[in-house]
DNA sequence: TTTGTTGTTCCAAATAGTGAAACTAGGTTT
DNA sequence: AAACCTAGTTTCACTATTTGGAACAACAAA
Protein backbone atom coordinates (compact mmCIF):
# COMPACT_ATOMS: atom_id res chain seq x y z
CA UNK A 1 0.00 0.00 0.00
CA UNK A 2 2.61 2.25 0.94
CA UNK A 3 2.61 5.24 -1.52
CA UNK A 4 4.87 8.48 -0.68
CA UNK A 5 4.49 9.93 2.49
CA UNK A 6 3.67 14.16 3.29
CA UNK A 7 7.61 14.66 3.36
CA UNK A 8 7.83 17.15 0.19
CA UNK A 9 5.25 20.17 0.67
CA UNK A 10 2.62 20.55 -1.45
CA UNK A 11 4.11 18.73 -4.35
CA UNK A 12 3.62 15.71 -2.16
CA UNK A 13 0.59 16.41 -0.88
CA UNK A 14 -0.67 16.86 -4.68
CA UNK A 15 1.15 13.83 -6.06
CA UNK A 16 -0.46 12.12 -3.36
CA UNK A 17 -3.98 13.23 -4.20
CA UNK A 18 -3.46 12.24 -7.94
CA UNK A 19 -2.36 8.42 -6.27
CA UNK A 20 -5.98 8.27 -4.74
CA UNK A 21 -8.34 9.35 -7.49
CA UNK A 22 -5.87 6.38 -9.68
CA UNK A 23 -6.54 4.14 -6.89
CA UNK A 24 -10.39 5.00 -6.95
CA UNK A 25 -10.19 3.83 -10.95
CA UNK A 26 -12.98 5.76 -11.54
CA UNK A 27 -14.06 9.63 -11.87
CA UNK A 28 -14.86 10.36 -8.66
CA UNK A 29 -17.15 13.19 -6.29
CA UNK A 30 -15.04 15.80 -4.20
CA UNK A 31 -17.01 14.83 -1.22
CA UNK A 32 -15.72 11.04 -1.39
CA UNK A 33 -12.55 12.21 -1.79
CA UNK A 34 -12.60 14.36 1.28
CA UNK A 35 -14.16 11.79 3.58
CA UNK A 36 -10.78 9.73 2.98
CA UNK A 37 -9.27 12.41 3.22
CA UNK A 38 -6.77 14.16 6.18
CA UNK A 39 -6.98 17.61 4.37
CA UNK A 40 -9.97 20.16 5.48
CA UNK A 41 -12.68 20.76 2.56
CA UNK A 42 -10.40 24.25 1.79
CA UNK A 43 -7.27 22.50 1.15
CA UNK A 44 -8.74 19.82 -0.54
CA UNK A 45 -10.38 21.62 -2.82
CA UNK A 46 -7.56 23.89 -3.63
CA UNK A 47 -5.50 21.14 -4.10
CA UNK A 48 -7.85 19.43 -6.90
CA UNK A 49 -8.14 23.29 -8.34
CA UNK A 50 -4.68 23.18 -9.03
CA UNK A 51 -4.23 19.56 -9.91
CA UNK A 52 -7.26 20.44 -12.64
CA UNK A 53 -6.07 23.24 -14.45
CA UNK A 54 -2.88 21.71 -14.65
CA UNK A 55 -4.41 19.01 -16.37
CA UNK A 56 -3.32 16.16 -14.44
CA UNK A 57 -7.12 15.58 -13.00
CA UNK A 58 -10.39 16.02 -16.11
CA UNK A 59 -12.92 17.57 -14.43
CA UNK A 60 -16.57 16.98 -15.64
CA UNK A 61 -18.23 20.01 -14.62
CA UNK A 62 -21.67 18.65 -15.71
CA UNK A 63 -21.70 15.60 -13.24
CA UNK A 64 -18.98 16.98 -10.61
CA UNK A 65 -16.40 14.74 -10.91
CA UNK A 66 -12.73 14.32 -11.26
CA UNK A 67 -10.96 11.80 -12.65
CA UNK A 68 -7.48 11.51 -14.10
CA UNK A 69 -6.45 13.98 -16.77
CA UNK A 70 -4.87 13.44 -20.62
CA UNK A 71 -1.42 15.30 -19.42
CA UNK A 72 -0.53 11.79 -17.82
CA UNK A 73 -0.98 9.66 -20.51
CA UNK A 74 1.33 12.06 -22.42
CA UNK A 75 4.02 12.76 -19.80
CA UNK A 76 3.58 8.36 -19.69
CA UNK A 77 4.34 7.91 -23.35
CA UNK A 78 7.46 10.01 -22.71
CA UNK A 79 8.37 8.37 -19.38
CA UNK A 80 7.98 5.13 -21.19
CA UNK A 81 10.40 5.75 -23.65
CA UNK A 82 13.01 7.20 -21.97
CA UNK A 83 12.63 5.77 -18.52
CA UNK A 84 12.09 1.92 -19.44
CA UNK A 85 14.05 -0.16 -20.51
CA UNK A 86 10.62 -1.46 -22.93
CA UNK A 87 11.76 0.71 -26.21
CA UNK A 88 15.37 -0.75 -26.14
CA UNK A 89 13.68 -4.31 -25.60
CA UNK A 90 11.68 -4.33 -28.22
CA UNK A 91 12.68 -6.14 -30.80
CA UNK A 92 14.32 -8.64 -28.03
CA UNK A 93 11.07 -9.19 -27.01
CA UNK A 94 9.51 -9.84 -30.40
CA UNK A 95 12.51 -12.05 -30.80
CA UNK A 96 12.00 -14.18 -28.16
CA UNK A 97 8.21 -14.78 -27.78
CA UNK A 98 8.08 -15.50 -31.82
CA UNK A 99 10.73 -18.05 -30.77
CA UNK A 100 9.17 -19.47 -27.53
CA UNK A 101 5.58 -19.41 -28.67
CA UNK A 102 4.43 -18.08 -25.93
CA UNK A 103 4.22 -15.08 -23.88
CA UNK A 104 6.97 -12.79 -22.96
CA UNK A 105 6.81 -10.29 -20.30
CA UNK A 106 9.60 -7.18 -19.30
CA UNK A 107 9.11 -5.60 -15.52
CA UNK A 108 11.50 -3.39 -13.38
CA UNK A 109 11.35 -3.26 -10.16
CA UNK A 110 9.37 -0.44 -7.93
CA UNK A 111 9.89 -0.05 -4.29
CA UNK A 112 9.81 -4.29 -3.86
CA UNK A 113 6.60 -4.39 -6.79
CA UNK A 114 7.26 -5.52 -10.32
CA UNK A 115 5.73 -2.69 -12.47
CA UNK A 116 5.57 -4.44 -16.35
CA UNK A 117 6.32 -2.21 -18.81
CA UNK A 118 5.81 -4.83 -22.06
CA UNK A 119 4.09 -7.59 -22.92
CA UNK A 120 4.57 -9.86 -26.00
CA UNK A 121 2.03 -12.02 -27.11
CA UNK A 122 2.13 -14.32 -29.97
CA UNK A 123 -1.67 -14.54 -30.63
CA UNK A 124 -3.21 -17.31 -28.71
CA UNK A 125 -4.77 -14.88 -25.98
CA UNK A 126 -4.62 -15.78 -22.62
CA UNK A 127 -6.13 -13.90 -20.17
CA UNK A 128 -3.71 -13.11 -17.42
CA UNK A 129 -3.03 -10.16 -14.97
CA UNK A 130 -0.51 -7.73 -16.98
CA UNK A 131 -0.35 -5.08 -19.09
CA UNK A 132 2.19 -2.08 -19.43
CA UNK A 133 1.94 0.16 -16.17
CA UNK A 134 0.06 -2.71 -14.65
CA UNK A 135 2.05 -3.78 -11.19
CA UNK A 136 2.72 -7.25 -9.54
CA UNK A 137 3.76 -8.03 -6.23
CA UNK A 138 7.51 -9.28 -6.17
CA UNK A 139 7.44 -12.14 -4.06
CA UNK A 140 5.26 -14.55 -6.22
CA UNK A 141 5.91 -13.48 -9.61
CA UNK A 142 8.65 -14.84 -11.65
CA UNK A 143 10.52 -11.83 -12.81
CA UNK A 144 9.74 -10.17 -9.41
CA UNK A 145 11.93 -12.88 -7.60
CA UNK A 146 14.51 -12.66 -10.37
CA UNK A 147 15.20 -9.15 -9.26
CA UNK A 148 14.94 -9.48 -5.98
CA UNK A 149 17.64 -12.40 -5.90
CA UNK A 150 19.98 -10.76 -7.50
CA UNK A 151 19.77 -7.18 -5.57
CA UNK A 152 22.80 -6.57 -3.26
CA UNK A 153 22.51 -7.95 0.03
CA UNK A 154 21.57 -4.55 1.75
CA UNK A 155 18.26 -3.56 -0.27
CA UNK A 156 16.83 -7.06 -0.91
CA UNK A 157 17.07 -7.66 2.60
CA UNK A 158 14.68 -4.49 3.01
CA UNK A 159 12.95 -5.34 0.22
CA UNK A 160 11.83 -9.05 1.55
CA UNK A 161 10.76 -7.61 4.60
CA UNK A 162 7.98 -5.00 3.21
CA UNK A 163 6.78 -7.31 0.96
CA UNK A 164 3.15 -8.28 1.61
CA UNK A 165 2.93 -11.89 1.60
CA UNK A 166 -0.67 -12.63 0.43
CA UNK A 167 -1.50 -16.29 0.08
CA UNK A 168 -2.64 -16.03 -3.72
CA UNK A 169 -2.59 -19.84 -3.98
CA UNK A 170 -1.47 -22.75 -2.26
CA UNK A 171 2.04 -22.94 -3.62
CA UNK A 172 2.44 -19.05 -2.93
CA UNK A 173 5.79 -18.22 -0.59
CA UNK A 174 4.27 -16.54 2.43
CA UNK A 175 7.63 -15.85 4.33
CA UNK A 176 10.39 -14.30 4.32
CA UNK A 177 12.06 -17.53 5.66
CA UNK A 178 10.63 -19.54 2.81
CA UNK A 179 11.44 -16.37 0.18
CA UNK A 180 14.93 -16.15 1.61
CA UNK A 181 15.88 -19.66 0.73
CA UNK A 182 14.37 -19.57 -2.38
CA UNK A 183 16.10 -16.72 -3.57
CA UNK A 184 19.16 -18.34 -2.96
CA UNK A 185 18.10 -20.96 -5.27
CA UNK A 186 17.83 -18.51 -8.01
CA UNK A 187 20.68 -17.16 -7.44
CA UNK A 188 22.44 -20.83 -8.21
CA UNK A 189 20.48 -21.42 -10.71
CA UNK A 190 20.27 -18.09 -12.45
CA UNK A 191 16.76 -18.12 -13.15
CA UNK A 192 13.40 -17.88 -11.02
CA UNK A 193 10.52 -19.87 -11.93
CA UNK A 194 6.73 -19.10 -10.87
CA UNK A 195 5.24 -22.35 -9.42
CA UNK A 196 1.41 -20.97 -10.17
CA UNK A 197 2.26 -18.85 -7.19
CA UNK A 198 0.73 -15.82 -8.27
CA UNK A 199 -2.40 -17.41 -10.44
CA UNK A 200 -3.39 -20.88 -10.49
CA UNK A 201 -2.33 -22.68 -13.77
CA UNK A 202 -0.19 -20.16 -14.23
CA UNK A 203 3.66 -20.87 -14.41
CA UNK A 204 6.75 -18.93 -15.86
CA UNK A 205 10.56 -18.93 -16.26
CA UNK A 206 11.97 -15.65 -15.45
CA UNK A 207 15.48 -13.87 -15.11
CA UNK A 208 16.75 -10.71 -14.28
CA UNK A 209 18.19 -8.43 -16.57
CA UNK A 210 21.78 -6.94 -14.99
CA UNK A 211 23.98 -3.90 -15.94
CA UNK A 212 27.75 -4.43 -16.60
CA UNK A 213 28.11 -3.60 -13.39
CA UNK A 214 25.59 -6.17 -12.23
CA UNK A 215 23.42 -3.61 -10.80
CA UNK A 216 19.38 -5.16 -11.42
CA UNK A 217 17.74 -3.31 -14.35
CA UNK A 218 14.91 -5.19 -14.56
CA UNK A 219 13.63 -8.70 -15.49
CA UNK A 220 12.09 -10.94 -18.32
CA UNK A 221 9.66 -14.08 -18.56
CA UNK A 222 8.37 -16.19 -20.28
CA UNK A 223 5.19 -17.07 -19.18
CA UNK A 224 2.70 -19.90 -19.97
CA UNK A 225 -0.28 -22.46 -18.05
CA UNK A 226 0.09 -25.72 -17.30
CA UNK A 227 -2.14 -27.03 -19.84
CA UNK A 228 0.53 -26.63 -22.27
CA UNK A 229 3.85 -26.41 -20.53
CA UNK A 230 4.90 -28.38 -17.47
CA UNK A 231 7.72 -26.72 -15.54
CA UNK A 232 10.28 -28.89 -16.40
CA UNK A 233 9.31 -28.38 -20.27
CA UNK A 234 9.43 -24.49 -19.19
CA UNK A 235 13.20 -24.64 -18.21
CA UNK A 236 13.84 -25.67 -22.32
CA UNK A 237 13.77 -21.85 -22.30
CA UNK A 238 16.08 -21.28 -20.20
CA UNK A 239 19.14 -20.69 -22.23
CA UNK A 240 16.86 -18.63 -24.68
CA UNK A 241 15.71 -16.53 -22.28
CA UNK A 242 19.47 -15.46 -20.41
CA UNK A 243 20.52 -14.86 -23.78
CA UNK A 244 18.06 -12.34 -24.23
CA UNK A 245 18.22 -10.61 -20.90
CA UNK A 246 22.07 -10.68 -21.35
CA UNK A 247 21.97 -8.85 -24.60
CA UNK A 248 19.20 -6.39 -23.44
CA UNK A 249 21.75 -5.74 -20.08
CA UNK A 250 24.38 -4.84 -22.99
CA UNK A 251 21.70 -2.70 -24.77
CA UNK A 252 21.15 -0.94 -22.08
CA UNK A 253 24.34 -0.06 -20.76
CA UNK A 254 25.41 1.21 -23.93
CA UNK A 255 22.36 3.53 -23.83
CA UNK A 256 21.33 5.32 -21.39
CA UNK A 257 20.07 3.73 -17.33
CA UNK A 258 18.26 4.59 -14.99
CA UNK A 259 18.63 2.32 -12.33
CA UNK A 260 15.64 0.65 -10.71
CA UNK A 261 13.96 2.18 -8.13
CA UNK A 262 14.61 1.17 -4.79
CA UNK B 1 4.43 24.56 -26.90
CA UNK B 2 1.81 26.21 -24.54
CA UNK B 3 1.64 24.51 -21.24
CA UNK B 4 1.04 25.53 -18.32
CA UNK B 5 1.96 29.04 -17.40
CA UNK B 6 2.96 29.47 -13.83
CA UNK B 7 -0.14 30.17 -11.84
CA UNK B 8 -0.79 27.08 -9.55
CA UNK B 9 2.07 27.76 -7.57
CA UNK B 10 4.82 25.35 -6.54
CA UNK B 11 2.79 22.39 -8.11
CA UNK B 12 2.71 24.25 -11.37
CA UNK B 13 6.07 24.88 -11.25
CA UNK B 14 6.87 21.36 -10.18
CA UNK B 15 4.83 19.99 -13.40
CA UNK B 16 5.86 22.22 -15.67
CA UNK B 17 9.69 21.18 -15.07
CA UNK B 18 8.21 17.20 -15.61
CA UNK B 19 7.04 18.64 -18.95
CA UNK B 20 11.01 20.29 -19.31
CA UNK B 21 12.53 16.52 -18.68
CA UNK B 22 10.06 14.93 -20.62
CA UNK B 23 10.68 17.05 -23.56
CA UNK B 24 14.40 16.50 -23.76
CA UNK B 25 13.46 13.25 -24.03
CA UNK B 26 16.57 11.64 -22.51
CA UNK B 27 18.59 11.59 -19.39
CA UNK B 28 19.37 15.00 -18.15
CA UNK B 29 22.02 16.93 -16.64
CA UNK B 30 21.14 19.49 -13.52
CA UNK B 31 23.15 21.96 -15.29
CA UNK B 32 21.37 21.67 -18.53
CA UNK B 33 17.98 22.08 -16.82
CA UNK B 34 19.33 25.14 -15.15
CA UNK B 35 20.20 27.04 -18.09
CA UNK B 36 17.10 27.08 -19.72
CA UNK B 37 15.07 27.48 -16.18
CA UNK B 38 14.03 30.62 -14.81
CA UNK B 39 14.33 29.53 -11.51
CA UNK B 40 17.33 30.22 -9.39
CA UNK B 41 19.95 27.34 -9.02
CA UNK B 42 18.70 26.58 -5.20
CA UNK B 43 15.45 26.52 -5.87
CA UNK B 44 15.90 24.22 -9.14
CA UNK B 45 17.82 22.22 -6.69
CA UNK B 46 14.57 21.16 -4.28
CA UNK B 47 12.10 21.28 -6.61
CA UNK B 48 14.21 18.25 -8.66
CA UNK B 49 15.27 16.74 -5.34
CA UNK B 50 11.02 16.76 -4.33
CA UNK B 51 9.72 15.34 -7.89
CA UNK B 52 12.54 12.64 -7.60
CA UNK B 53 11.92 11.50 -3.83
CA UNK B 54 8.41 11.33 -5.11
CA UNK B 55 9.29 8.91 -7.92
CA UNK B 56 7.90 10.90 -10.60
CA UNK B 57 11.67 11.51 -12.46
CA UNK B 58 13.83 9.03 -11.55
CA UNK B 59 17.77 9.95 -10.54
CA UNK B 60 21.00 7.98 -11.58
CA UNK B 61 23.35 8.82 -9.39
CA UNK B 62 26.50 8.02 -10.70
CA UNK B 63 26.02 9.95 -14.01
CA UNK B 64 24.04 12.65 -11.82
CA UNK B 65 21.06 12.60 -14.61
CA UNK B 66 17.49 13.21 -14.45
CA UNK B 67 14.61 11.18 -15.87
CA UNK B 68 11.20 10.60 -15.86
CA UNK B 69 10.10 8.41 -13.10
CA UNK B 70 8.50 5.06 -13.34
CA UNK B 71 5.01 6.34 -11.24
CA UNK B 72 4.36 7.82 -14.37
CA UNK B 73 3.72 5.05 -15.90
CA UNK B 74 2.02 4.10 -13.28
CA UNK B 75 -0.66 6.63 -13.04
CA UNK B 76 -0.42 6.85 -15.99
CA UNK B 77 -1.51 3.07 -16.73
CA UNK B 78 -4.76 4.33 -14.68
CA UNK B 79 -5.08 7.58 -16.48
CA UNK B 80 -5.73 5.57 -19.70
CA UNK B 81 -8.23 3.31 -18.28
CA UNK B 82 -9.94 5.43 -16.42
CA UNK B 83 -10.13 8.81 -18.17
CA UNK B 84 -9.90 7.70 -22.13
CA UNK B 85 -11.83 5.51 -24.55
CA UNK B 86 -9.56 3.26 -24.91
CA UNK B 87 -10.57 0.90 -23.11
CA UNK B 88 -14.12 1.12 -23.99
CA UNK B 89 -13.70 1.24 -27.39
CA UNK B 90 -10.94 -1.77 -27.42
CA UNK B 91 -13.19 -4.90 -28.80
CA UNK B 92 -14.42 -2.03 -31.21
CA UNK B 93 -11.29 -0.98 -32.53
CA UNK B 94 -10.32 -5.09 -32.98
CA UNK B 95 -13.08 -5.64 -34.66
CA UNK B 96 -12.96 -2.93 -37.55
CA UNK B 97 -9.04 -3.13 -37.82
CA UNK B 98 -9.72 -6.73 -38.20
CA UNK B 99 -12.41 -6.07 -41.09
CA UNK B 100 -10.39 -3.41 -42.54
CA UNK B 101 -7.13 -5.31 -42.47
CA UNK B 102 -6.21 -1.67 -41.84
CA UNK B 103 -4.03 0.49 -39.02
CA UNK B 104 -7.07 1.55 -36.67
CA UNK B 105 -6.80 4.99 -34.87
CA UNK B 106 -8.11 6.08 -31.88
CA UNK B 107 -7.68 10.01 -30.53
CA UNK B 108 -9.03 12.40 -27.88
CA UNK B 109 -8.53 16.17 -28.68
CA UNK B 110 -5.92 17.76 -26.07
CA UNK B 111 -5.61 21.55 -26.46
CA UNK B 112 -6.19 21.53 -30.41
CA UNK B 113 -3.87 18.93 -30.91
CA UNK B 114 -4.90 14.90 -31.30
CA UNK B 115 -4.20 12.62 -28.52
CA UNK B 116 -3.71 9.30 -29.92
CA UNK B 117 -5.17 6.89 -27.22
CA UNK B 118 -4.87 3.55 -29.21
CA UNK B 119 -3.57 2.20 -32.48
CA UNK B 120 -4.18 -2.00 -33.97
CA UNK B 121 -2.38 -2.85 -36.36
CA UNK B 122 -3.64 -6.11 -37.56
CA UNK B 123 -0.49 -6.97 -38.97
CA UNK B 124 2.03 -5.93 -34.93
CA UNK B 125 -0.14 -6.49 -31.93
CA UNK B 126 -0.58 -3.35 -30.10
CA UNK B 127 2.30 -2.13 -27.37
CA UNK B 128 0.22 0.05 -24.98
CA UNK B 129 2.62 3.43 -24.39
CA UNK B 130 4.93 3.26 -27.40
CA UNK B 131 2.15 4.61 -29.44
CA UNK B 132 -0.42 5.79 -26.61
CA UNK B 133 0.62 9.29 -25.35
CA UNK B 134 1.78 10.74 -28.78
CA UNK B 135 0.39 13.69 -30.18
CA UNK B 136 -0.37 15.10 -33.75
CA UNK B 137 -1.44 18.38 -34.95
CA UNK B 138 -5.29 18.98 -35.29
CA UNK B 139 -5.64 21.26 -38.90
CA UNK B 140 -3.77 18.25 -41.00
CA UNK B 141 -4.93 14.77 -39.49
CA UNK B 142 -7.54 12.65 -40.33
CA UNK B 143 -8.75 12.46 -36.61
CA UNK B 144 -8.07 16.23 -36.13
CA UNK B 145 -10.05 17.29 -38.50
CA UNK B 146 -13.19 15.05 -37.43
CA UNK B 147 -13.13 16.12 -34.20
CA UNK B 148 -13.04 19.63 -35.08
CA UNK B 149 -15.26 19.51 -37.56
CA UNK B 150 -17.50 18.24 -34.77
CA UNK B 151 -16.96 20.78 -32.11
CA UNK B 152 -19.88 24.18 -31.38
CA UNK B 153 -18.90 27.53 -33.07
CA UNK B 154 -17.06 28.75 -29.91
CA UNK B 155 -14.48 26.43 -29.60
CA UNK B 156 -14.09 25.61 -32.83
CA UNK B 157 -13.02 29.22 -34.00
CA UNK B 158 -10.50 29.12 -31.19
CA UNK B 159 -8.95 25.87 -32.20
CA UNK B 160 -8.96 26.87 -35.34
CA UNK B 161 -7.09 29.97 -34.73
CA UNK B 162 -4.25 28.87 -32.65
CA UNK B 163 -3.48 25.91 -34.98
CA UNK B 164 0.41 26.28 -35.94
CA UNK B 165 -0.07 25.55 -39.58
CA UNK B 166 3.12 24.11 -40.54
CA UNK B 167 3.59 22.78 -44.46
CA UNK B 168 4.32 19.27 -44.12
CA UNK B 169 3.58 18.78 -47.42
CA UNK B 170 2.30 20.29 -50.64
CA UNK B 171 -1.18 19.16 -49.68
CA UNK B 172 -1.18 20.51 -46.54
CA UNK B 173 -3.59 23.23 -45.64
CA UNK B 174 -1.98 25.87 -43.99
CA UNK B 175 -4.35 28.72 -43.63
CA UNK B 176 -7.49 29.28 -41.18
CA UNK B 177 -9.74 29.84 -44.35
CA UNK B 178 -9.03 26.61 -46.34
CA UNK B 179 -9.11 25.05 -43.05
CA UNK B 180 -12.60 26.41 -42.39
CA UNK B 181 -14.09 25.74 -45.56
CA UNK B 182 -12.72 21.85 -44.69
CA UNK B 183 -14.61 21.53 -41.88
CA UNK B 184 -17.31 22.52 -43.30
CA UNK B 185 -16.99 19.66 -46.35
CA UNK B 186 -16.47 17.20 -43.40
CA UNK B 187 -19.52 18.33 -41.48
CA UNK B 188 -21.71 17.82 -44.39
CA UNK B 189 -19.76 14.45 -45.56
CA UNK B 190 -19.99 13.12 -41.94
CA UNK B 191 -16.01 11.82 -42.30
CA UNK B 192 -12.94 13.93 -43.00
CA UNK B 193 -9.98 12.54 -45.12
CA UNK B 194 -6.38 13.21 -44.79
CA UNK B 195 -5.14 13.30 -48.32
CA UNK B 196 -1.45 13.11 -47.58
CA UNK B 197 -1.98 16.45 -45.62
CA UNK B 198 0.52 15.43 -42.83
CA UNK B 199 3.00 12.86 -44.36
CA UNK B 200 3.49 11.46 -47.74
CA UNK B 201 2.05 8.83 -49.47
CA UNK B 202 -0.15 8.20 -45.86
CA UNK B 203 -3.92 8.61 -46.23
CA UNK B 204 -6.97 8.13 -43.91
CA UNK B 205 -10.59 8.33 -43.71
CA UNK B 206 -11.59 9.31 -39.95
CA UNK B 207 -14.62 10.06 -38.29
CA UNK B 208 -15.97 11.82 -34.98
CA UNK B 209 -16.65 10.21 -31.75
CA UNK B 210 -19.99 11.97 -30.58
CA UNK B 211 -21.90 11.88 -27.51
CA UNK B 212 -26.07 11.91 -27.20
CA UNK B 213 -25.66 15.35 -26.57
CA UNK B 214 -23.28 15.75 -29.74
CA UNK B 215 -20.24 16.51 -27.72
CA UNK B 216 -17.15 15.77 -29.32
CA UNK B 217 -15.15 12.43 -27.31
CA UNK B 218 -12.72 11.29 -29.87
CA UNK B 219 -11.84 10.48 -33.56
CA UNK B 220 -11.57 6.88 -35.21
CA UNK B 221 -9.57 6.61 -38.75
CA UNK B 222 -8.62 4.13 -40.78
CA UNK B 223 -4.97 4.66 -41.71
CA UNK B 224 -3.34 3.19 -44.99
CA UNK B 225 -0.55 4.50 -47.79
CA UNK B 226 -1.50 5.13 -51.51
CA UNK B 227 0.77 2.28 -52.84
CA UNK B 228 -2.12 0.20 -51.19
CA UNK B 229 -5.28 2.35 -51.34
CA UNK B 230 -7.13 4.81 -53.55
CA UNK B 231 -9.19 8.04 -51.74
CA UNK B 232 -11.79 6.82 -53.16
CA UNK B 233 -11.18 2.88 -52.42
CA UNK B 234 -10.78 4.22 -48.74
CA UNK B 235 -14.23 5.76 -49.10
CA UNK B 236 -15.61 2.30 -49.23
CA UNK B 237 -15.27 2.14 -45.31
CA UNK B 238 -17.16 4.78 -44.35
CA UNK B 239 -20.41 3.02 -43.05
CA UNK B 240 -18.10 0.97 -41.05
CA UNK B 241 -16.06 3.45 -39.81
CA UNK B 242 -19.23 5.72 -38.77
CA UNK B 243 -21.02 2.77 -37.37
CA UNK B 244 -18.21 1.81 -34.94
CA UNK B 245 -17.60 5.27 -34.02
CA UNK B 246 -21.42 5.50 -33.44
CA UNK B 247 -21.06 2.31 -30.91
CA UNK B 248 -18.00 3.90 -29.46
CA UNK B 249 -20.11 6.83 -28.30
CA UNK B 250 -22.92 4.70 -27.11
CA UNK B 251 -20.42 2.56 -24.86
CA UNK B 252 -19.16 5.52 -23.62
CA UNK B 253 -22.11 7.46 -23.06
CA UNK B 254 -23.47 5.02 -21.24
CA UNK B 255 -20.39 4.46 -18.70
CA UNK B 256 -18.41 7.65 -17.81
CA UNK B 257 -17.26 10.06 -20.28
CA UNK B 258 -15.09 13.20 -19.48
CA UNK B 259 -15.57 15.66 -22.34
CA UNK B 260 -12.42 16.18 -24.09
CA UNK B 261 -10.38 19.21 -23.14
CA UNK B 262 -10.66 22.26 -25.06
C1' DT C 1 -39.96 28.21 5.00
C1' DT C 2 -36.74 25.41 7.32
C1' DT C 3 -33.21 22.15 7.39
C1' DG C 4 -29.60 19.50 5.35
C1' DT C 5 -26.50 18.56 1.83
C1' DT C 6 -22.47 19.77 -1.04
C1' DG C 7 -19.38 22.84 -3.02
C1' DT C 8 -16.93 27.57 -2.89
C1' DT C 9 -14.75 31.73 -0.90
C1' DC C 10 -12.36 34.57 3.01
C1' DC C 11 -8.63 35.89 5.75
C1' DA C 12 -5.35 35.95 9.73
C1' DA C 13 -1.82 32.75 11.24
C1' DA C 14 1.46 29.35 10.16
C1' DT C 15 4.22 27.09 7.03
C1' DA C 16 6.77 26.13 3.22
C1' DG C 17 9.28 28.06 -0.67
C1' DT C 18 12.86 31.40 -2.11
C1' DG C 19 17.45 32.68 -3.70
C1' DA C 20 21.98 35.10 -2.64
C1' DA C 21 25.80 33.46 -1.09
C1' DA C 22 28.79 30.25 1.08
C1' DC C 23 30.57 25.69 0.72
C1' DT C 24 32.26 21.12 -1.08
C1' DA C 25 34.09 17.84 -4.26
C1' DG C 26 36.38 16.72 -8.66
C1' DG C 27 38.85 17.86 -12.17
C1' DT C 28 42.08 21.11 -14.93
C1' DT C 29 45.35 24.50 -15.53
C1' DT C 30 49.51 27.01 -14.10
C1' DA D 1 51.11 21.03 -5.40
C1' DA D 2 48.93 25.13 -5.27
C1' DA D 3 45.57 27.81 -7.50
C1' DC D 4 41.51 27.76 -10.09
C1' DC D 5 37.70 26.23 -12.27
C1' DT D 6 33.11 24.04 -12.73
C1' DA D 7 29.10 21.44 -11.18
C1' DG D 8 26.43 20.30 -7.44
C1' DT D 9 24.78 20.89 -2.52
C1' DT D 10 23.64 23.31 1.81
C1' DT D 11 22.51 27.39 4.69
C1' DC D 12 19.54 30.90 6.42
C1' DA D 13 17.00 35.19 6.84
C1' DC D 14 13.14 36.85 4.16
C1' DT D 15 8.58 36.46 2.15
C1' DA D 16 5.05 34.63 -0.55
C1' DT D 17 2.03 30.68 -0.42
C1' DT D 18 -0.55 27.51 1.82
C1' DT D 19 -3.51 26.53 5.50
C1' DG D 20 -8.04 25.58 7.67
C1' DG D 21 -11.79 27.31 10.65
C1' DA D 22 -15.65 29.48 9.59
C1' DA D 23 -18.84 31.95 6.90
C1' DC D 24 -21.29 31.71 2.53
C1' DA D 25 -23.89 30.15 -1.64
C1' DA D 26 -26.73 26.89 -4.23
C1' DC D 27 -29.73 23.47 -4.36
C1' DA D 28 -32.63 19.54 -2.66
C1' DA D 29 -35.43 17.42 0.64
C1' DA D 30 -38.56 17.73 4.62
Amino acid sequence: MATAKNNDGTVGKALALLDKVAAVGRPVRFSELLVESEHPKATLYRLLQTLTNQGMLGYDSERQMYSLGVRLVKLAHAAWQQSSLAPIARPLLDQLSLKAGETVHLGQLDHGQVLYVDKRNPASPLTMFSDAGKIGPGYCTGIGKAMLAFLDQEKRQRLVQQQSYHRYTPSTLVSVEALCAELEEIRQQGVAFDREEHEANIICIAAPILSGTNKVLGGLSITTSTTRYSLQQLEEFKQDLLETARNIGQLAESWHFPETNS
